[in-house]
DNA sequence: CGGGATCCGCCTAGATACTG
DNA sequence: CAGTATCTAGGCGGATCCCG
């Protein structure tokens, strides 16, 4: 039984997937690999997310320390940028791992 | 845009997560990648999952021609073993990434 | 022993409209 | 521009009982 910030896993594969399962966090994390992108930004590469999903998933990383949120103006038209924090940078390798698995599934089965 | 057995997937993270994505497929994997277990053995590393739920998944693993069930007797009591197929051996890596994460995540971060 | 059948709660995620 | 509010649906996963 592994505990971390507070939740009980009971595996070590069961707390990544805690972090980063579900439909839209590792594509999140994918496009934030290369560098910071504003929320205009990231829906533009996520053409698919509702707005109301990719705001969830933003404040759930954020909360979990994986990704910052940069507020750039005071006034409207706002600016905000996301990006991978020191902790989020840990989950890289990770979250390569499973794109190139993806790519390779494609690349050798498809249909 | 990519797409995987009559599936679309906006994203090649998105098709892995499709695969071993929900609460219970790693750890089933996990359990699979050092070598074939009966179903009471998989039940046994895995205490919190129901009968139903881990049932389901080796279902839906096995139809996605990760894991394959073998039947050795004809009549009951049956033994049934579950391991990991060709394919499904090309998910280790992947699988390892996120169980090491797991580790490191809580020994660098455990209060 | 290795499941299937049934019933159900909850949470994730979608659609749409609205706001500082 | 960067979200929030509200409502809703579908599916994942839990509980329990039953069967070859």
């Amino acid at each position: 039984m592994y505990t971390f910030k507070g939740k009980q896993y009971p595996c070590c594969a069961s707390l990544t997937m805690g972090m980063i399962g579900g439909k839209w966090k590792t594509v999140i994390l994918f496009h934030l690999m290369e560098g910071e992108l504003r929320y205009n930004e990231l829906r533009k590469q996520m053409p698919t997310v509702t707005e109301r999903t990719l705001s969830l998933q933003l404040k759930t990383l954020e909360q979990d320390g994986i990704i910052k949120r940069t507020v750039y103006t005071s006034k409207p038209p706002l600016k905000v940028e996301y990006s991978l924090t020191e902790f989020g940078e840990t989950l890289i390798p990770v979250i390569q791992s499973i794109t190139n698995w993806g790519i390779f599934a494609v690349e050798k089965y498809s249909e």
